[in-house]
DNA sequence: CTATATATGACTGAAGTCAATCATAAAATT
DNA sequence: AATTTTATGATTGACTTCAGTCATATATAG
């Protein structure tokens, strides 16, 4: 029978957790310790290999990228399965031979999940985005662009001057980016310097694409990123007629609602 | 048919290294490698397990030392003595509050190592080595800082043109790099890009401190660096007296022979 | 409230892994 | 040189893991 959402991301979760702990669990163990059948625990495991969590070995599984990035992955968890929907949307977009930028923040990793799936020949991506760089490197027809700035760990982001004065060798084609929070005035995100960062993106950007997840919507975050002029192109998992945008005039984006 | 101890025990330290290095590898793979039967794969596996090197799991085999030290190039350090002598030397002469280039590879990696453990104040770390940024990344009382560019997977690197105009950004004070060679006309390393680049380091760091294995003594890369002219400090394990600068009106610089 | 989507457990055959046994050939010992 | 030791490969049967299929119950969406 169908189980609750959160039953079974909080399972999954668990499951990685213990793997991080014991390195290695015979999956009679699994089942054992989360009291579910042999088939299941093989769907989680495979769950957590598709997301890159794991990497699964005959008879365990190895967790070598989860220490890396801490506090990454802890908001990874939350709406995971709507920023998949809107990931694939986006991965749709995405032109072969263009360059891309990626944002960093959970809801365009896993635009970036998506594309490794599916990859997109010959796209150049530039980020400063540590997990993304890492996830992204390898991809048979995909070249990862990191940008420069001061490393901050718990993030596995890069920040600082360097960062935007390093965007201005790329002439990027696509920005996939996100924001906090979005409402009738426009976007919104909670650091200044994001904020000015991301500005810079736009400015130097032909397409503009926003990933923008429905828990996002009518929400405020401290700093006024911008209007809808700048947004080419909105994908929502929201409610398409309580999106914000049909009673902007400026806004003459397209919108995909799903 | 019996086999002789030594290359017994050669087979099965390179199969502990094997795992080392890959962290999982199924039985059939082992047998492959290394020439050997399923059988003789398994008793290898069974000794070092006896001998606490490795833990085996089903299908596999774990090695302890992995969980401590995620990175490889960390492992692949470990053996090499020299390259830890010169790192403590270099480390010594890192200044305070001062801002340091650290060049990719694996001799300057080892002063990353001497240093994570011994840290100095207020340290800005500048380099195009994600390696050496994840190692000192979390250290107290030390900022890094990466360069732009292309993310080049299997070395750990970034590089590209953006890497050199990044570099202009900061304004370093002594910069630690290494070469593949060095004789009596200068320096040497294999790669036109990588030459380039340090070249620029050369042009923009106050000081230049080069450490250089004795292994490389004599040896000639296709690529020419630089002359002594530019080298501030030299730090080597080669005997003192064999050093090619001697002949060099134009070294200027200090020597520290260990 | 109805229809759809999906998470689950049971079952399957195929494939991989394991420990144990045995004969053999070469090293090590005497 | 003769004897002992032992490292090896081949073989066996038991066990584990794995991917796939199917029916079912329930959460989720409309």
């Amino acid at each position: 029978m169908k189980v609750a959402y959160e039953l079974v991301n909080a399972r999954r979760e668990k499951l990685a957790q213990m793997l991080q702990d014991q390195a290695y669990i015979p999956i009679s163990n699994v089942c054992a310790q989360l009291n579910i059948s042999e088939a299941t625990a093989r769907r989680d495991l495979a769950y957590l290999e598709a997301n890159q969590r794991i990497v699964r070995t005959y008879g365990g599984a190895l967790v070598e990228y989860n220490q890396k990035f801490p506090s990454f992955l802890e908001r990874q968890q939350v709406e995971l399965k709507g920023k998949k929907k809107l990931g694939k949307v986006a991965r749709d977009l995405i032109i072969p031979k263009s360059t891309c930028f990626f944002d960093a923040g959970t809801t365009i990793y896993a635009l970036a999940i998506e594309l490794k799936q599916k990859p997109v020949e010959g796209v150049k991506i530039v980020t400063n985005s540590l997990p993304i760089a890492e996830l992204m490197t390898g991809v048979q027809g995909i070249e990862v662009h990191l940008l420069a700035g001061q490393y901050l760990h718990r993030q596995g982001v890069i920040f600082g001057e360097a960062t935007i004065k390093t965007l201005r060798f790329y002439d990027i084609d696509d920005a996939f980016m996100s924001a906090e929070g979005f409402d009738q005035k426009g976007l919104w995100n909670s650091d200044a310097t994001v904020v000015e960062f991301q500005r810079q993106v736009i400015r130097q950007s032909s397409r503009k694409v926003f990933c923008l997840g429905a828990e996002k919507m009518g929400k405020r975050a401290p700093v006024f990123l911008s209007d809808w002029g700048n947004v080419n192109v909105l994908i929502s998992d929201a409610i398409s007629s309580d999106l914000p945008v049909y009673s902007q005039a400026q806004f003459k984006g397209k919108i995909f609602s799903i």
